[in-house]
DNA sequence: AAGTGGTCTAGACCACACA
DNA sequence: GTGTGGTCTAGACCACTTG
């Protein structure tokens, strides 16, 4: 069938993605229930085959359905929710909060790695360069950030400064990645950290790390930690 | 999309896909450039159009690359990342942590919205059902939830004790939703937090906050507080 | 053994953005 | 105009799994 030439605002295949997830939404199709087969929807839909299995794979990709040979496709059994979060570098972040950003170099160290570099990167041996920084906005800190960068991997790091651009945005221009783990968990500030921050020693604080990886080679390990004061996170969800 | 996680041949599209992002990660494809026309990929892997477009919108919903009519497929330039997090409910995230999964029933209050209710629920008026518990990992406490119920979205909640199965799970299974919002923060816990949940006052606490939304209607709202002692998330990388 | 989804072909017409 | 991607067809063979 060719497609009606005029009015037509969505594909065949969205539309049939779009009442399948209707009949899922609307609980028509509870869990577990099975949709109806390729076939019969290739004649519902008077289309090819190709068509009606590409709405589907969209709705597998999304969690709402499983495929399975020989007995069909099925609502699927939700048994989590996924939310994502979007993590820009911190110079980024600050800068859509709409406020002016700015931030210190603390330390930068180029060394052998140690036995927590090692852990860490998840390496054997090899240089590594630790830096520490504390990122402003406007004027306040907004987040201290320890990081130790693999050299083997991001040779070129060896060159920069990182005194006038920060670490993050540096290796999101240079270095693409593959995997990253991040943890996020609440603590809260000791002295030294409470001065660093400006905030009160024993006010909570979210302390974000993340370990990143080019196939299976660890390039970053980064920490930092933001007063909870005015920070938070948010997730929004997504099916899968 | 078929999961080759074993040792299964993979298909020609799935060879493609691999192909062309191998190519990105190895930095040989930086951002902005534009990967082969699919008629040069459609020569050089000696196949049909369909199976071409199939892997680069693989690729696409993965974010690596983006299509533009009359000028061709780029690597796309990554601007943030974004990490995702399975959320479960906290029975199953205590099942599989190992540990005997309990809770307490705090509170069940079915109500007319309140000015909270309402602007937490997004509603302007109608009946919401109250229910605050606690939820114990091994005897121990793991969480406080305090949650509301929008009734006109929910109405069967009404006839649920909630006193032997706990709200998420009963949600997850009876309710379907479209859209979540989450909040994570950190707080410190006050006397009556640490209270119940057997902490020291002052004590670093996750906070997570969820609105969740069937289409337009609003279902729930729910906070939940977590010790961070023995509490932190985990969130994984997908490029989109 | 039968019937499902998984993948693929060799075409085709279209809208669109650029030259 | 021209050539790209966007979508679709009407078949086909295969692997898998379950009745």
């Amino acid at each position: 069938m060719k497609r009606t030439d005029g009015k037509d605002e969505p594909s065949l295949n969205d539309r049939i993605k779009n009442d399948i997830e209707a009949n899922i939404m609307s609980g028509a199709w509870p869990p577990g229930h099975r949709i109806p087969y390729e076939h019969e929807l290739t004649q519902q839909y008077n289309c090819s085959r190709m068509t009606v299995s590409k709405a589907i794979a969209g709705l597998v990709d999304r969690g709402f359905v499983e495929r399975k040979k020989r007995a069909g496709t099925f609502v699927a059994i939700p048994n989590a929710h996924r939310a994502c979060i979007n993590f820009f570098d911190v110079r980024t972040e600050v800068s859509r909060l709409g406020k002016i950003y700015d931030f210190d170099l603390i330390e930068r160290i180029e060394r052998k790695a140690t036995a927590f570099d090692r852990s860490h990167l998840d390496i054997r041996a090899g240089n590594i360069l630790q830096l520490a920084c504390l990122h402003f906005a406007s004027g306040k800190p907004y987040a201290l950030e320890n990081r130790i960068i693999n050299l083997e991997q991001v040779p070129e790091a060896c060159a920069v400064a990182f005194d006038h651009e920060p670490p993050g945005p540096w290796l999101f221009e240079h270095v693409r990645w593959s995997d990253a783990r991040h943890k996020i968990s609440a603590i809260t500030a000791d002295p030294g950290l409470a001065n660093i921050l400006q905030i009160k020693v024993g006010a909570a604080c979210i302390e974000i790390e993340r370990w990143t990886w080019r196939n299976k080679g660890s390039i970053t390990y980064v920490k930092q930690i933001h007063p909870a004061e005015h920070y938070s996170l948010s997730a929004e969800f997504v099916a899968r």
